[in-house]
DNA sequence: CGAGCCAGTCAACGCGGTGTTGAGTGAAGG
DNA sequence: CCTTCACTCAACACCGCGTTGACTGGCTCG
Protein backbone atom coordinates (compact mmCIF):
# COMPACT_ATOMS: atom_id res chain seq x y z
CA UNK A 1 0.00 0.00 0.00
CA UNK A 2 3.07 2.18 -0.30
CA UNK A 3 2.65 2.47 -4.02
CA UNK A 4 2.76 6.03 -5.50
CA UNK A 5 -0.62 7.23 -6.37
CA UNK A 6 -0.74 7.99 -9.65
CA UNK A 7 0.13 11.62 -9.81
CA UNK A 8 1.87 11.74 -12.83
CA UNK A 9 4.26 15.23 -11.71
CA UNK A 10 4.35 16.55 -8.23
CA UNK A 11 6.95 18.74 -8.46
CA UNK A 12 10.61 19.54 -9.25
CA UNK A 13 13.00 17.08 -7.55
CA UNK A 14 15.95 18.48 -6.46
CA UNK A 15 17.74 16.05 -9.16
CA UNK A 16 17.01 17.99 -12.69
CA UNK A 17 17.45 13.59 -13.44
CA UNK A 18 13.97 13.05 -14.02
CA UNK A 19 13.88 10.63 -17.31
CA UNK A 20 10.65 10.80 -18.56
CA UNK A 21 11.42 14.17 -20.65
CA UNK A 22 8.42 15.42 -22.36
CA UNK A 23 4.95 14.11 -22.99
CA UNK A 24 2.23 13.32 -20.75
CA UNK A 25 2.09 9.52 -21.36
CA UNK A 26 -0.63 7.69 -19.67
CA UNK A 27 0.96 4.86 -17.18
CA UNK A 28 1.03 1.29 -19.36
CA UNK A 29 0.61 -1.56 -17.33
CA UNK A 30 -3.09 -2.51 -16.31
CA UNK A 31 -3.79 -1.61 -12.98
CA UNK A 32 -1.54 -1.24 -9.96
CA UNK A 33 1.44 0.99 -9.82
CA UNK A 34 1.54 4.39 -12.34
CA UNK A 35 5.24 5.20 -13.73
CA UNK A 36 6.54 7.93 -11.34
CA UNK A 37 7.70 8.02 -8.04
CA UNK A 38 7.07 10.74 -5.90
CA UNK A 39 9.76 12.37 -4.02
CA UNK A 40 13.60 12.63 -4.92
CA UNK A 41 15.40 10.55 -2.57
CA UNK A 42 18.24 9.91 -4.59
CA UNK A 43 19.00 6.57 -4.77
CA UNK A 44 15.25 6.00 -6.42
CA UNK A 45 16.11 7.86 -9.31
CA UNK A 46 19.53 6.18 -9.93
CA UNK A 47 17.56 2.87 -10.11
CA UNK A 48 14.65 4.35 -12.44
CA UNK A 49 17.91 5.35 -14.80
CA UNK A 50 19.80 2.38 -14.08
CA UNK A 51 16.57 0.18 -15.30
CA UNK A 52 16.30 1.91 -18.41
CA UNK A 53 19.79 2.13 -19.83
CA UNK A 54 19.80 -1.98 -18.38
CA UNK A 55 16.54 -2.10 -20.90
CA UNK A 56 18.76 -0.24 -23.77
CA UNK A 57 21.52 -2.72 -23.27
CA UNK A 58 19.57 -5.47 -23.48
CA UNK A 59 17.57 -4.30 -26.35
CA UNK A 60 20.31 -4.02 -28.15
CA UNK A 61 21.33 -7.69 -28.42
CA UNK A 62 17.66 -9.29 -28.26
CA UNK A 63 14.13 -8.53 -29.04
CA UNK A 64 11.82 -7.39 -25.73
CA UNK A 65 9.97 -10.61 -25.75
CA UNK A 66 13.27 -12.61 -25.16
CA UNK A 67 14.19 -9.96 -21.90
CA UNK A 68 12.41 -11.10 -19.04
CA UNK A 69 11.49 -8.20 -16.15
CA UNK A 70 14.46 -10.70 -13.74
CA UNK A 71 17.14 -9.65 -16.35
CA UNK A 72 15.79 -5.86 -16.47
CA UNK A 73 16.09 -6.08 -12.44
CA UNK A 74 19.33 -8.06 -12.40
CA UNK A 75 20.72 -5.16 -14.55
CA UNK A 76 20.20 -2.74 -12.42
CA UNK A 77 20.87 -4.67 -9.20
CA UNK A 78 17.49 -4.42 -7.89
CA UNK A 79 15.14 -7.63 -7.33
CA UNK A 80 12.18 -8.36 -9.32
CA UNK A 81 9.50 -6.92 -6.79
CA UNK A 82 11.33 -4.14 -6.55
CA UNK A 83 11.18 -3.35 -9.98
CA UNK A 84 7.52 -3.34 -9.97
CA UNK A 85 8.10 -0.80 -7.50
CA UNK A 86 9.46 1.23 -10.18
CA UNK A 87 7.46 0.31 -13.24
CA UNK A 88 4.58 -1.25 -13.99
CA UNK A 89 5.70 -3.33 -16.92
CA UNK A 90 8.68 -4.28 -19.17
CA UNK A 91 6.11 -2.10 -21.62
CA UNK A 92 6.57 0.69 -19.25
CA UNK A 93 10.35 0.73 -19.36
CA UNK A 94 10.16 0.90 -23.28
CA UNK A 95 7.17 3.59 -23.66
CA UNK A 96 9.29 5.88 -21.14
CA UNK A 97 12.60 5.06 -23.01
CA UNK A 98 10.31 5.99 -26.34
CA UNK A 99 9.16 9.11 -24.87
CA UNK A 100 12.84 10.17 -24.53
CA UNK A 101 13.18 9.52 -28.31
CA UNK A 102 10.34 10.72 -29.10
CA UNK A 103 10.89 14.05 -26.83
CA UNK A 104 14.14 14.40 -28.85
CA UNK A 105 12.71 14.40 -32.33
CA UNK A 106 10.00 17.17 -31.35
CA UNK A 107 12.24 19.28 -29.77
CA UNK A 108 15.30 18.68 -32.80
CA UNK A 109 12.17 19.17 -35.54
CA UNK A 110 11.30 22.53 -33.81
CA UNK A 111 14.61 24.00 -34.05
CA UNK A 112 14.87 23.29 -37.34
CA UNK A 113 11.89 23.50 -39.54
CA UNK A 114 9.62 26.52 -37.96
CA UNK A 115 10.32 28.66 -41.21
CA UNK A 116 8.39 27.38 -44.13
CA UNK A 117 11.19 27.52 -46.70
CA UNK A 118 12.87 29.66 -48.75
CA UNK A 119 14.23 26.73 -50.28
CA UNK A 120 11.78 24.07 -50.57
CA UNK A 121 14.28 20.73 -51.48
CA UNK A 122 16.30 21.47 -49.02
CA UNK A 123 13.22 22.48 -46.49
CA UNK A 124 11.92 18.66 -47.11
CA UNK A 125 15.23 17.35 -47.20
CA UNK A 126 16.35 18.57 -43.73
CA UNK A 127 12.88 17.28 -42.00
CA UNK A 128 13.26 13.78 -43.42
CA UNK A 129 17.30 14.16 -42.61
CA UNK A 130 16.11 14.78 -38.49
CA UNK A 131 13.91 11.82 -38.15
CA UNK A 132 16.61 9.81 -39.84
CA UNK A 133 19.11 10.71 -37.75
CA UNK A 134 17.07 10.43 -34.93
CA UNK A 135 15.86 7.03 -35.48
CA UNK A 136 19.77 5.80 -36.10
CA UNK A 137 20.78 7.05 -32.84
CA UNK A 138 18.21 5.04 -31.15
CA UNK A 139 17.62 2.38 -33.35
CA UNK A 140 16.90 -0.44 -31.08
CA UNK A 141 14.51 1.83 -29.07
CA UNK A 142 12.75 2.39 -32.22
CA UNK A 143 12.61 -0.99 -33.61
CA UNK A 144 11.71 -2.55 -30.08
CA UNK A 145 8.66 -0.07 -30.06
CA UNK A 146 7.42 -0.82 -33.54
CA UNK A 147 7.47 -4.21 -32.56
CA UNK A 148 5.39 -2.91 -29.73
CA UNK A 149 2.91 -1.22 -31.66
CA UNK A 150 1.75 -4.33 -32.77
CA UNK A 151 0.38 -5.91 -29.82
CA UNK A 152 0.26 -3.17 -27.23
CA UNK A 153 -2.91 -0.68 -27.64
CA UNK A 154 -0.62 1.91 -25.22
CA UNK A 155 2.35 2.11 -27.44
CA UNK A 156 0.07 2.62 -30.64
CA UNK A 157 -1.58 5.39 -28.70
CA UNK A 158 1.72 6.91 -28.13
CA UNK A 159 3.05 6.67 -31.83
CA UNK A 160 -0.18 7.65 -33.44
CA UNK A 161 0.01 10.99 -31.50
CA UNK A 162 3.64 11.36 -32.93
CA UNK A 163 2.38 10.52 -36.32
CA UNK A 164 -0.02 12.77 -36.33
CA UNK A 165 2.09 15.70 -35.24
CA UNK A 166 4.24 15.09 -38.14
CA UNK A 167 1.49 14.78 -40.69
CA UNK A 168 -0.24 17.82 -39.39
CA UNK A 169 3.01 19.79 -40.25
CA UNK A 170 3.46 18.06 -43.30
CA UNK A 171 -0.54 18.69 -44.54
CA UNK A 172 0.10 22.39 -43.36
CA UNK A 173 3.18 22.54 -45.30
CA UNK A 174 1.48 21.12 -48.38
CA UNK A 175 -1.45 23.16 -48.46
CA UNK A 176 0.79 26.62 -47.70
CA UNK A 177 2.97 24.96 -51.11
CA UNK A 178 -0.31 24.90 -52.87
CA UNK A 179 -1.67 27.98 -51.51
CA UNK A 180 1.54 30.57 -53.06
CA UNK A 181 0.60 28.12 -56.45
CA UNK A 182 3.93 25.95 -56.04
CA UNK A 183 2.63 23.03 -56.19
CA UNK A 184 -0.68 21.19 -57.86
CA UNK A 185 -3.97 19.71 -56.21
CA UNK A 186 -4.42 15.98 -57.00
CA UNK A 187 -4.96 14.55 -53.69
CA UNK A 188 -5.98 15.91 -50.51
CA UNK A 189 -3.21 17.39 -48.71
CA UNK A 190 -3.55 15.72 -45.64
CA UNK A 191 -3.97 12.02 -47.14
CA UNK A 192 -0.72 12.96 -49.42
CA UNK A 193 0.87 13.91 -45.93
CA UNK A 194 0.37 10.74 -44.56
CA UNK A 195 1.53 8.84 -47.01
CA UNK A 196 4.66 10.26 -47.35
CA UNK A 197 5.49 9.91 -43.16
CA UNK A 198 4.05 6.57 -43.40
CA UNK A 199 6.81 5.82 -46.56
CA UNK A 200 9.68 7.36 -44.27
CA UNK A 201 8.29 5.66 -41.40
CA UNK A 202 8.63 2.49 -42.97
CA UNK A 203 11.35 2.80 -45.31
CA UNK A 204 13.92 3.88 -42.64
CA UNK A 205 12.79 1.40 -40.49
CA UNK A 206 13.60 -1.31 -43.23
CA UNK A 207 17.27 0.40 -43.66
CA UNK A 208 17.99 0.37 -39.74
CA UNK A 209 16.89 -3.07 -39.35
CA UNK A 210 18.15 -4.45 -42.88
CA UNK A 211 15.56 -7.14 -42.79
CA UNK A 212 14.13 -7.84 -46.41
CA UNK A 213 14.84 -5.66 -49.33
CA UNK A 214 16.43 -1.85 -48.07
CA UNK A 215 17.43 1.44 -49.15
CA UNK A 216 21.34 1.79 -48.22
CA UNK A 217 22.02 3.80 -45.62
CA UNK A 218 24.15 6.13 -47.55
CA UNK A 219 21.37 7.15 -50.04
CA UNK A 220 17.63 6.98 -48.28
CA UNK A 221 17.55 10.24 -47.42
CA UNK A 222 18.23 11.43 -50.55
CA UNK A 223 16.09 8.97 -52.44
CA UNK A 224 12.97 9.82 -50.11
CA UNK A 225 13.32 13.79 -50.67
CA UNK A 226 13.53 12.90 -54.25
CA UNK A 227 10.37 11.26 -53.93
CA UNK A 228 8.50 13.76 -51.75
CA UNK A 229 9.61 15.96 -54.09
CA UNK A 230 8.39 14.51 -56.81
CA UNK A 231 4.84 13.34 -54.65
CA UNK A 232 4.20 16.62 -53.89
CA UNK A 233 5.42 19.22 -56.87
CA UNK A 234 4.44 16.61 -59.66
CA UNK A 235 2.08 17.01 -61.69
CA UNK A 236 -0.69 13.86 -62.26
CA UNK A 237 2.20 12.61 -65.19
CA UNK A 238 1.39 12.66 -68.50
CA UNK A 239 1.96 8.79 -68.44
CA UNK A 240 2.36 8.82 -72.72
CA UNK A 241 2.77 5.51 -75.22
CA UNK B 1 8.61 -40.62 -31.24
CA UNK B 2 5.86 -40.88 -33.44
CA UNK B 3 5.95 -37.46 -34.32
CA UNK B 4 6.54 -36.52 -37.97
CA UNK B 5 10.50 -35.90 -38.88
CA UNK B 6 11.59 -32.83 -40.79
CA UNK B 7 10.37 -33.72 -44.18
CA UNK B 8 8.36 -30.82 -45.30
CA UNK B 9 6.19 -32.18 -48.52
CA UNK B 10 6.37 -35.93 -48.79
CA UNK B 11 4.12 -36.38 -51.61
CA UNK B 12 0.94 -35.67 -53.13
CA UNK B 13 -1.87 -36.79 -50.44
CA UNK B 14 -4.78 -37.95 -51.92
CA UNK B 15 -6.85 -35.38 -50.62
CA UNK B 16 -6.17 -32.06 -52.01
CA UNK B 17 -6.98 -30.31 -49.08
CA UNK B 18 -3.05 -29.61 -48.18
CA UNK B 19 -3.17 -26.24 -46.33
CA UNK B 20 -0.12 -24.65 -46.85
CA UNK B 21 -0.35 -24.11 -50.18
CA UNK B 22 3.40 -22.38 -51.51
CA UNK B 23 6.51 -21.78 -50.38
CA UNK B 24 8.45 -23.90 -48.58
CA UNK B 25 8.54 -22.25 -45.28
CA UNK B 26 10.80 -23.98 -42.68
CA UNK B 27 8.59 -25.05 -39.41
CA UNK B 28 8.58 -22.54 -36.54
CA UNK B 29 9.02 -23.94 -33.48
CA UNK B 30 12.58 -24.58 -31.57
CA UNK B 31 13.17 -27.82 -31.86
CA UNK B 32 10.63 -30.79 -32.08
CA UNK B 33 7.38 -31.26 -34.29
CA UNK B 34 7.56 -29.06 -37.44
CA UNK B 35 4.40 -28.39 -39.93
CA UNK B 36 3.18 -31.52 -41.86
CA UNK B 37 1.61 -34.25 -41.22
CA UNK B 38 2.42 -37.98 -43.56
CA UNK B 39 -0.72 -39.78 -44.78
CA UNK B 40 -3.76 -38.44 -45.61
CA UNK B 41 -6.10 -40.22 -42.84
CA UNK B 42 -8.97 -37.54 -43.51
CA UNK B 43 -9.65 -36.62 -39.71
CA UNK B 44 -6.29 -35.47 -39.29
CA UNK B 45 -6.29 -33.00 -42.55
CA UNK B 46 -9.88 -31.69 -40.90
CA UNK B 47 -8.45 -31.34 -37.49
CA UNK B 48 -5.26 -29.44 -39.28
CA UNK B 49 -7.59 -26.80 -40.43
CA UNK B 50 -9.97 -26.44 -38.04
CA UNK B 51 -7.18 -25.00 -36.31
CA UNK B 52 -6.60 -22.66 -38.97
CA UNK B 53 -10.67 -21.92 -39.30
CA UNK B 54 -10.06 -21.24 -35.77
CA UNK B 55 -7.15 -19.57 -35.30
CA UNK B 56 -8.91 -17.45 -38.20
CA UNK B 57 -11.75 -16.62 -36.53
CA UNK B 58 -10.29 -15.90 -32.67
CA UNK B 59 -7.65 -13.39 -34.52
CA UNK B 60 -11.07 -11.38 -35.73
CA UNK B 61 -11.32 -10.38 -31.81
CA UNK B 62 -8.22 -10.36 -30.36
CA UNK B 63 -4.52 -10.14 -30.95
CA UNK B 64 -2.35 -13.27 -30.97
CA UNK B 65 -0.84 -12.86 -27.48
CA UNK B 66 -4.48 -12.95 -26.10
CA UNK B 67 -5.18 -16.30 -27.46
CA UNK B 68 -4.06 -19.57 -25.82
CA UNK B 69 -3.19 -22.28 -27.46
CA UNK B 70 -5.44 -24.43 -25.45
CA UNK B 71 -8.15 -21.66 -27.08
CA UNK B 72 -6.87 -23.40 -30.67
CA UNK B 73 -7.30 -26.52 -29.31
CA UNK B 74 -10.48 -26.12 -28.01
CA UNK B 75 -11.84 -24.39 -30.76
CA UNK B 76 -10.44 -27.48 -33.20
CA UNK B 77 -12.27 -30.05 -30.48
CA UNK B 78 -8.76 -31.54 -29.74
CA UNK B 79 -6.69 -31.17 -26.53
CA UNK B 80 -3.53 -28.82 -25.71
CA UNK B 81 -0.74 -31.69 -26.54
CA UNK B 82 -2.75 -32.89 -28.78
CA UNK B 83 -2.43 -29.28 -30.77
CA UNK B 84 1.40 -30.16 -30.97
CA UNK B 85 0.47 -33.25 -33.09
CA UNK B 86 -0.10 -30.89 -36.18
CA UNK B 87 1.56 -27.32 -35.19
CA UNK B 88 5.02 -26.65 -33.11
CA UNK B 89 3.64 -23.38 -31.71
CA UNK B 90 0.71 -20.38 -32.39
CA UNK B 91 3.12 -19.27 -34.33
CA UNK B 92 3.70 -21.97 -36.79
CA UNK B 93 -0.44 -21.55 -37.02
CA UNK B 94 -0.29 -17.84 -38.09
CA UNK B 95 2.77 -18.15 -40.40
CA UNK B 96 0.30 -21.09 -41.87
CA UNK B 97 -2.49 -19.24 -42.72
CA UNK B 98 0.07 -16.36 -43.69
CA UNK B 99 1.33 -18.62 -46.49
CA UNK B 100 -2.35 -18.81 -47.82
CA UNK B 101 -2.64 -15.40 -48.09
CA UNK B 102 0.57 -15.06 -49.87
CA UNK B 103 0.11 -17.25 -52.44
CA UNK B 104 -3.48 -16.01 -52.96
CA UNK B 105 -2.06 -12.86 -53.59
CA UNK B 106 1.01 -13.84 -55.80
CA UNK B 107 -1.34 -15.86 -58.16
CA UNK B 108 -3.97 -13.33 -58.34
CA UNK B 109 -0.82 -10.80 -59.14
CA UNK B 110 0.56 -13.22 -61.85
CA UNK B 111 -2.73 -13.58 -63.94
CA UNK B 112 -3.67 -9.53 -63.96
CA UNK B 113 0.22 -8.18 -64.41
CA UNK B 114 2.22 -9.86 -66.77
CA UNK B 115 2.40 -7.86 -69.45
CA UNK B 116 3.99 -4.36 -69.02
CA UNK B 117 1.19 -2.10 -70.09
CA UNK B 118 -0.41 -0.34 -72.67
CA UNK B 119 -1.56 2.11 -70.25
CA UNK B 120 0.75 2.37 -67.84
CA UNK B 121 -1.71 4.41 -64.78
CA UNK B 122 -4.13 1.81 -65.18
CA UNK B 123 -1.26 -1.36 -65.35
CA UNK B 124 0.04 0.32 -62.07
CA UNK B 125 -3.10 1.07 -60.30
CA UNK B 126 -4.14 -2.27 -60.77
CA UNK B 127 -1.30 -4.08 -58.81
CA UNK B 128 -1.91 -1.51 -55.89
CA UNK B 129 -5.50 -2.79 -56.07
CA UNK B 130 -4.87 -6.45 -56.04
CA UNK B 131 -2.92 -5.82 -52.88
CA UNK B 132 -5.22 -4.16 -51.42
CA UNK B 133 -8.16 -5.87 -52.02
CA UNK B 134 -6.21 -9.24 -50.72
CA UNK B 135 -5.26 -7.31 -47.50
CA UNK B 136 -8.34 -6.15 -47.18
CA UNK B 137 -9.72 -9.86 -47.02
CA UNK B 138 -7.33 -10.99 -44.81
CA UNK B 139 -6.65 -8.29 -42.71
CA UNK B 140 -6.93 -10.24 -39.43
CA UNK B 141 -4.03 -12.44 -40.81
CA UNK B 142 -2.37 -9.35 -41.87
CA UNK B 143 -2.44 -7.24 -38.90
CA UNK B 144 -1.39 -10.00 -36.71
CA UNK B 145 1.40 -11.35 -39.19
CA UNK B 146 2.85 -7.73 -39.29
CA UNK B 147 3.29 -8.25 -35.23
CA UNK B 148 4.57 -11.31 -35.43
CA UNK B 149 7.56 -9.46 -38.03
CA UNK B 150 8.20 -7.26 -34.89
CA UNK B 151 9.47 -10.44 -32.44
CA UNK B 152 9.87 -13.50 -35.12
CA UNK B 153 12.45 -14.17 -36.84
CA UNK B 154 11.03 -16.60 -39.11
CA UNK B 155 8.21 -14.54 -39.84
CA UNK B 156 10.27 -11.52 -40.91
CA UNK B 157 12.19 -14.34 -43.42
CA UNK B 158 8.30 -15.10 -45.06
CA UNK B 159 7.69 -11.62 -45.54
CA UNK B 160 10.66 -10.33 -46.97
CA UNK B 161 10.78 -12.79 -49.36
CA UNK B 162 7.27 -11.66 -50.13
CA UNK B 163 8.61 -8.16 -50.59
CA UNK B 164 11.74 -9.33 -52.42
CA UNK B 165 9.18 -10.95 -55.16
CA UNK B 166 7.46 -7.74 -55.56
CA UNK B 167 10.16 -5.04 -55.19
CA UNK B 168 12.10 -7.04 -57.61
CA UNK B 169 9.00 -7.11 -60.17
CA UNK B 170 8.66 -3.34 -59.84
CA UNK B 171 12.27 -2.45 -60.50
CA UNK B 172 11.98 -4.37 -63.72
CA UNK B 173 9.07 -2.27 -64.58
CA UNK B 174 10.46 0.55 -63.74
CA UNK B 175 13.30 0.11 -65.76
CA UNK B 176 11.40 -1.34 -68.84
CA UNK B 177 9.70 2.14 -68.57
CA UNK B 178 13.13 4.30 -68.65
CA UNK B 179 14.56 2.48 -71.37
CA UNK B 180 11.80 3.23 -73.61
CA UNK B 181 12.17 6.93 -72.02
CA UNK B 182 8.81 7.82 -70.46
CA UNK B 183 10.23 7.49 -67.25
CA UNK B 184 13.71 9.70 -65.90
CA UNK B 185 16.42 8.49 -64.05
CA UNK B 186 17.18 10.23 -60.56
CA UNK B 187 16.99 7.24 -58.24
CA UNK B 188 18.16 3.51 -58.26
CA UNK B 189 14.92 1.42 -59.75
CA UNK B 190 15.71 -0.96 -57.16
CA UNK B 191 15.60 1.75 -54.42
CA UNK B 192 12.76 3.15 -56.08
CA UNK B 193 10.93 0.21 -55.65
CA UNK B 194 11.36 -0.22 -51.96
CA UNK B 195 9.86 2.73 -51.20
CA UNK B 196 7.32 2.80 -53.41
CA UNK B 197 6.43 -0.99 -52.21
CA UNK B 198 7.19 -0.11 -48.36
CA UNK B 199 4.48 2.79 -48.57
CA UNK B 200 2.15 0.64 -49.74
CA UNK B 201 2.83 -2.10 -47.02
CA UNK B 202 2.59 0.66 -44.88
CA UNK B 203 0.00 2.85 -45.80
CA UNK B 204 -2.58 -0.10 -46.34
CA UNK B 205 -2.02 -1.59 -42.88
CA UNK B 206 -3.19 1.77 -41.37
CA UNK B 207 -5.88 2.40 -43.40
CA UNK B 208 -7.04 -1.29 -42.53
CA UNK B 209 -6.22 -1.46 -38.98
CA UNK B 210 -7.51 2.22 -38.29
CA UNK B 211 -4.66 3.80 -35.43
CA UNK B 212 -2.60 6.99 -36.06
CA UNK B 213 -3.55 9.34 -39.02
CA UNK B 214 -4.75 6.94 -42.31
CA UNK B 215 -6.17 7.35 -45.95
CA UNK B 216 -9.53 6.90 -46.47
CA UNK B 217 -10.32 3.26 -48.06
CA UNK B 218 -12.38 4.88 -50.55
CA UNK B 219 -9.32 6.61 -51.67
CA UNK B 220 -6.50 4.85 -50.92
CA UNK B 221 -5.72 2.95 -53.81
CA UNK B 222 -6.35 6.17 -55.79
CA UNK B 223 -4.32 8.48 -53.79
CA UNK B 224 -1.29 5.85 -53.84
CA UNK B 225 -1.67 5.36 -57.37
CA UNK B 226 -0.81 8.91 -57.63
CA UNK B 227 1.93 9.03 -55.91
CA UNK B 228 3.07 5.93 -57.67
CA UNK B 229 2.97 7.89 -60.79
CA UNK B 230 4.53 10.67 -59.48
CA UNK B 231 7.37 8.96 -58.46
CA UNK B 232 7.93 6.59 -61.16
CA UNK B 233 7.26 9.39 -64.00
CA UNK B 234 8.22 12.80 -62.66
CA UNK B 235 11.18 14.92 -63.11
CA UNK B 236 13.12 15.63 -60.06
CA UNK B 237 10.83 18.74 -59.37
CA UNK B 238 11.55 22.76 -60.35
CA UNK B 239 10.99 23.32 -56.89
CA UNK B 240 10.52 27.06 -57.74
CA UNK B 241 10.21 30.31 -55.72
C1' DC C 1 14.67 12.35 21.43
C1' DG C 2 11.38 9.03 20.46
C1' DA C 3 7.23 7.96 17.47
C1' DG C 4 5.68 7.55 13.27
C1' DC C 5 5.75 7.93 8.54
C1' DC C 6 7.22 6.71 4.18
C1' DA C 7 10.39 5.50 0.20
C1' DG C 8 12.41 1.59 -0.78
C1' DT C 9 13.46 -3.58 -0.61
C1' DC C 10 12.78 -8.54 -1.07
C1' DA C 11 11.47 -13.79 0.12
C1' DA C 12 7.78 -16.34 -0.84
C1' DC C 13 3.50 -17.34 -3.06
C1' DG C 14 -0.20 -18.32 -6.65
C1' DC C 15 -1.34 -18.36 -11.25
C1' DG C 16 -1.61 -19.20 -16.03
C1' DG C 17 0.67 -20.54 -20.16
C1' DT C 18 4.06 -23.51 -22.46
C1' DG C 19 6.12 -27.67 -24.12
C1' DT C 20 7.09 -32.78 -23.09
C1' DT C 21 6.41 -37.55 -21.54
C1' DG C 22 4.42 -41.78 -21.74
C1' DA C 23 0.70 -44.52 -21.96
C1' DG C 24 -2.95 -45.47 -24.55
C1' DT C 25 -6.71 -46.53 -28.84
C1' DG C 26 -8.43 -48.08 -33.08
C1' DA C 27 -8.15 -48.81 -37.92
C1' DA C 28 -5.26 -50.67 -41.95
C1' DG C 29 -2.59 -54.64 -43.54
C1' DG C 30 0.41 -58.28 -43.85
C1' DC D 1 -4.08 -62.38 -35.04
C1' DC D 2 -0.57 -59.43 -34.14
C1' DT D 3 1.95 -55.41 -35.72
C1' DT D 4 2.25 -50.91 -37.15
C1' DC D 5 1.22 -46.36 -37.35
C1' DA D 6 -1.60 -42.10 -37.11
C1' DC D 7 -3.45 -39.98 -33.63
C1' DT D 8 -5.02 -38.69 -28.76
C1' DC D 9 -4.67 -36.97 -24.04
C1' DA D 10 -3.84 -36.95 -18.58
C1' DA D 11 -0.24 -35.65 -16.03
C1' DC D 12 3.99 -33.42 -15.32
C1' DA D 13 7.86 -30.01 -15.11
C1' DC D 14 8.92 -25.49 -15.98
C1' DC D 15 8.99 -20.58 -16.47
C1' DG D 16 7.71 -15.81 -16.23
C1' DC D 17 4.47 -12.73 -14.34
C1' DG D 18 2.34 -9.94 -10.80
C1' DT D 19 1.16 -9.67 -5.68
C1' DT D 20 1.49 -10.04 -0.67
C1' DG D 21 3.26 -8.96 3.55
C1' DA D 22 6.90 -8.17 6.33
C1' DC D 23 11.09 -5.54 7.05
C1' DT D 24 14.60 -1.42 7.10
C1' DG D 25 16.50 2.87 7.65
C1' DG D 26 16.33 7.76 7.15
C1' DC D 27 13.34 12.10 7.81
C1' DT D 28 10.30 14.90 10.19
C1' DC D 29 7.49 16.53 13.70
C1' DG D 30 5.56 16.69 18.28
Amino acid sequence: MSRPAPTPAPGPGPAARTPTAATPTAATGRAPSPRGRRTARPSGDERELAILTTAERLLAEQPLTAISIDDLARGAGISRPTFYFYFASKDAVLLALLDRVIAQVNATARTVLDDVGSDPATHWRSAIRIFYETFREHRTVVVAAAALRGSHSEGRRLWAGVMNLWTGRTAAAIEAERARGAAPDGIPAHDLAVILNSTNERVLYGTLTGDGPAVPESTVVDSLATVWLRAIYGTTTPAGR
